[in-house]
DNA sequence: CTCGAACCTCACGTGAACGTAAAGGTAAGA
DNA sequence: TCTTACCTTTACGTTCACGTGAGGTTCGAG
């Protein structure tokens, strides 16, 4: 395992080599590499010789991603999108807190707002389907345990069962 | 457009050529009989020259898939694992039917119920995961407003804001 | 019976998302 | 300095999910 630099205590940010990254996001070198070349992960720190060095804040993003394509099932271009927002937004906001005119970070501050809109509404979205979903499923469920009831002989007085469909 | 048979009255179930089923599911003709070719779909009636003749109910077979997959983008295995689970409850339902013995019913519907709840369960997984990313933006937009309402000097006189984070 | 539109089966092509060497440079402990 | 494990780029291979002809057959109206 490589060295620790020049301090030996640990609060300072450590910086990770690539297959620690592949090993704390269950990604494999490749795909961070690839997730670099086709602009999805902008290219992180390196070395003298070369080596990829990778900062807390770009195991967040990659681990952002992660979420976003397990959860949301989306194309790594769609992804690139709703990050770009992401990234987009986060700029805004270094850019609102250098900035001192009221005017100019209200209109940062708009920009930012509908960024994450954006984002909330693709995922509103998807969730209102999904949730449509369960509910044909749970419906499923619930007839098919009417039944089992019906079956069982109704254990609690209940009505005598006749509704079919 | 192919002629109707014997009769003319509707209320018979028509059957569908395959351009006919792209059509109303929005899969191309390559796409159904690419789903058939990896069993995704089980092979449809087929006139005597061989051109395939879609059934409503396969139409709803297919239906189900599509949204499957528009909804969780699972792969096509995934998807297919999920739907052979459908299927099972289907055939489990059939059997059911005509299944006279109490015991045995009582077996079928049990499976049947856990098929359903396989089902279920998967997507209440995906759910809750997006339930909770939502929850995050929710709160990142509500933090950008809050700063917004502060900017735009608070019209409404509430106390004055000194919540930084 | 004829004809054009629609269907069939190969079968090769394609883009996305990586996998997998090959060939060579680098890091850091001994 | 040597060693060896880890890194680099380059580049071809692979799987999934279809797209796209080619070449031939079938349908059904006229």
């Amino acid at each position: 395992m490589p060295h620790q630099a020049t301090s030996p205590t640990p609060p300072e940010p450590r910086l990770l080599y690539i297959s620690e990254v592949a090993q704390r996001t269950g990604l494999t070198q490749r795909t961070l590499r690839y997730y670099e070349e086709i602009g999805l992960l902008d290219p992180p720190q390196r070395m003298e010789g070369g080596f990829r060095l990778y900062s807390e804040d770009d195991i967040q993003r990659i681990t952002r991603i992660v979420e976003l394509k397990r959860l949301l099932g989306f194309s790594l271009l769609e992804i690139k999108e709703l990050v770009q927002a992401e990234e987009l937004r986060e700029q805004l906001r270094d850019e609102f807190k250098r900035e001192s005119d009221p005017t100019a970070r209200r209109e940062t501050l708009e920009r930012a707002i509908q960024t994450v809109e954006f984002q909330l509404d693709k995922v509103n979205r998807r969730l209102d389907q999904m949730l449509a979903l369960r509910s044909k499923l749970d419906a499923r469920l619930a007839r098919l345990r009417g039944r089992m009831a019906e079956l069982d002989g109704i254990e609690e007085p209940q009505m005598n069962a006749d509704e079919r469909r």
